[in-house]
DNA sequence: GCAAATTAATGATTTATTCAAG
DNA sequence: CTTGAATAAATCATTAATTTGC
């Protein structure tokens, strides 16, 4: 029983959505596929995330070559992604001084917020979030046909988080863009085409 | 001292933003006409809280003959204008129960909203989202040239609002939508297109 | 084995909060 | 101090895993 008035929403109407993974052609949301998510996963694990509007449209790009995708499919992933990591990573990493009053039921992880907020925060959240920040505004995106290169790469580099930058250099193509545009903003992804 | 990596972001590449309005060309943000403000608050009045994909591009097209504009600001006006209504609201009607500790002093609103998620709300907030959804559907956007007759259609019945949907009809031109295609969504609005 | 029923993941939206220009 | 812009958190909704009874 929905409340809402929205769940008309175009049913039927939709032509298959995913040529391959799964069975029957559903409509609904977009369905990733293994590879797809693998790619986005090495992405991550890379460093990268939140994407500039260029990096969507790319990886979108890249991502079409194995099924149906969209750029907001992406920014999305990165979204839900990013959020639902730092998500788990609170939750493991504040369960010493979970002795709260029983009015927090009412916000599960706010105070994890609040304290996150007004004090130095868990040290490895933000060393490696700060160290994304920089790598990222010289990340770029991989040719097809590196694929399996890249995947190799960043795996491995995974699994030892010094070698990261490396990684980088390895795996994708890096050049300067410090003199380019780079005036992309998640939000000009969003809305500047429309 | 801003701990982001963010605020680099093209300054002084920009070339100036809105031919008229104010002053001196600056890049920075959309800075409105008080024309495109006092049309979009004449929408906002008339129940418009979140603008399809269409409605934000003809309301740009339209906006766009007092000044320069984007479709992102048509979205982000709606955003803001909303948000902060509905917190104006929220403050005005919470101010009665307002007596807490020193350590709110740390999350100014953020009280209001846990209790705007546990116990029913103001009602008349959700009463007018409610209209608003309904009418929304068969809400279309005003020809440039009835601009002013709709500013004094809206105006007047902002006094009145219960004869809310006679102005939609008055002012606007309504017909029917119910067949027609209605999967916009906000979201293909900011990434579809892309 | 195999659907119906439940639950867990996760894609998509909305809402709140923060940053920063003017 | 107002408000445009942007990010993060919370929420909704749908699909896939999985459990369960047969």
């Amino acid at each position: 029983m929905s409340s809402r008035g929205f769940n008309i929403k175009a049913r039927g109407l939709c032509n298959n959505n995913n040529g391959e993974r799964g069975t029957g052609a559903k409509c609904g949301r977009w369905n990733p596929t293994v590879e797809q998510v693998n790619l986005l996963t090495d992405l991550f694990k890379a460093g990268l995330r939140t994407p500039s509007t260029d990096q969507i449209q790319k990886i979108s790009m890249e991502l079409s070559f194995y099924g149906k995708i969209e750029s907001k499919n992406v920014f999305y992933w990165f979204q839900n992604h990013k959020a639902r990591e730092r998500q788990k990573r609170r939750k493991i990493s504040t369960v010493d001084f979970d002795h709260r009053q029983d009015t927090d039921r009412f916000r599960p992880h706010r105070d994890n917020l609040n304290l996150r907020r007004h004090q130095p925060p868990p040290i490895e959240i933000f060393e490696v979030c700060n160290v994304e920040e920089k790598v990222l505004e010289t990340l770029q995106l991989f040719p097809l046909s590196k694929v399996e290169r890249v995947r190799a790469n960043v795996t491995a580099a995974s699994h030892n988080q010094y070698t990261r930058e490396q990684a980088y250099t390895t795996a994708f193509s890096t050049f300067s863009t410090c003199g380019a545009e780079m005036e992309h903003s998640p939000l000009d992804l969003r809305l500047s085409c429309l």
